[in-house]
DNA sequence: AGCTCTCTGGCGTAGCAGCA
DNA sequence: TGCTGCTACGCCAGAGAGCT
């Protein structure tokens, strides 16, 4: 008999998170073959063998538990004191999932976050390989004109289950930050024209109002070539519309009562106006991160502070209240928050952008950006 | 971006040695 | 004697790289 790749694992996996407790070889054998069907025994035990210490513990003979969580074996905290502190904004060290499983309800005010997008991009494997320079997925523009770009994800890379998992990926994020955020509160996510769709269904379905898009007019690398194979047959063609903007989908989390009761209690409801004459509108012209920038954080998808700086200070409609970034990166919307006075908290659950974020917060806070 | 080809490494399985 | 620990091995999904 055939088995998909993986199933035993996750069979064993599954039924040690689920007791909780250590089984003894004979239970696991058991439980996977009520799961999965007929199973070598000796593929049970020579996975778990395999897998000790990484993922199992050898309790003794012939006794086994799933190992602790991550969290409690890198030195990461969930809660606790943040890692970094600087002016109002305020960094901890944490998957993002089990910090916001962990706070208050209505604690913060709004969301701004650009999340990692395709998953298999921002594992610890792949990254390893984009900081190295070298293989993997992340796909290096052509230098056609002399100048060396940034790596990108290539999220044609996703297939249906990658696609599915991104769809519970921000469905569950959405019900964690509903039950966080307090009523009315703004949740601004980061996306592109290829998956806004799904980002948008998911947090839906989590309990958030949608309230359309913020479009930031940038000019990206992707799309807009002449098919393969063929450019010079079909020169007039583009397969794929070149992307000119980036999608930040906006969400609300519903409000209680109406917009000026929440204004008045939750001090949320709206957006802020750049001015008594404007509104706050949909379209934030931007550009490419500039290069002093990208030297200070090197975080393959920083974005601008002087995008970033509008949107921030958008979001809290009174100018007061906690912004947060579950997907802090090197800490530039903190940075943002930071030199508008807001106070932001961030949570990064990658070592080396919350290194890169101790410097990074700092300086990109106090870059000089002309008023809006 | 997207296709194709090569090849690595993860995974499941078989089977033997040794322990309780 | 039965169960557990451990090693070797083969398969194949998918990573990596090159090309258009």
């Amino acid at each position: 008999m055939s088995l998909a790749p993986g199933s035993v694992r996750d069979s064993i996996v599954s039924y040690l998170s689920m007791i909780k407790t250590d089984a003894s070889v004979k239970d696991i054998q058991e439980a996977v073959r009520l799961s999965i069907g007929g199973v070598s025994p000796s593929s049970v035990r020579s996975y778990l063998n395999l897998n000790t210490p990484e993922i199992f513990v050898r309790v003794s003979r012939g006794r086994y538990r799933l190992r602790d969580g991550d969290s409690e074996r890198d030195g990461r905290q969930i809660t606790g004191q943040p890692v970094i502190e600087i002016g109002k904004s305020k960094l901890y060290h944490s998957d993002c999932f089990e910090w916001l499983a962990q706070q208050r309800d209505c604690s913060i005010h709004a969301v701004v976050t650009d999340p990692p997008y395709g998953l298999i991009e921002y594992t610890k494997k792949e990254q390893t390989k984009l900081q190295s320079g070298k293989g993997g997925i992340w796909r290096i523009p052509p230098a056609f004109d002399g100048h060396q770009r940034a790596p990108l994800p290539r999220f044609t890379v996703l297939g249906d289950e990658d696609r599915k998992a991104l769809y519970r990926f921000f469905k569950k994020l959405g019900a964690l930050v509903n039950r966080v955020v307090v009523p009315g509160g703004n949740i601004v996510v980061a996306s592109n024209p290829l998956l806004s769709h799904l980002v948008a269904s998911a947090m839906c379905e989590a309990g958030l109002e949608r309230r359309g898009s913020i479009v930031r007019l940038v000019q990206t690398m992707r799309g807009g070539d002449r098919p393969k194979n063929a450019h010079e047959e079909f020169s007039e063609v583009s397969v794929l519309p070149r992307s000119m903007w980036e999608p930040w989908v906006v969400f609300r989390k519903p409000l209680e009562g109406r917009v000026q009761d929440n204004l008045r209690k939750w001090k949320t409801g709206g957006f802020r106006r750049p001015s008594d004459e404007r509104p706050f509108g949909d379209v934030i012209k931007s550009s490419p991160t500039p290069k002093r920038e990208k030297k200070i954080a090197e975080h393959p998808s920083l974005k601008p502070q002087a995008f970033l700086r509008q949107l921030v200070r958008g979001v809290l409609p009174l100018g007061e209240g906690v912004v947060l970034d579950p997907f802090a990166g090197s800490g530039s919307t903190l940075a943002a928050a930071n030199a508008l006075g807001y106070e932001s908290i961030g949570v990064e659950l990658d070592q080396r952008y919350v290194d890169i974020a101790r410097n990074a917060m700092p300086e990109l806070s106090s870059i000089k950006i002309d008023p809006i």
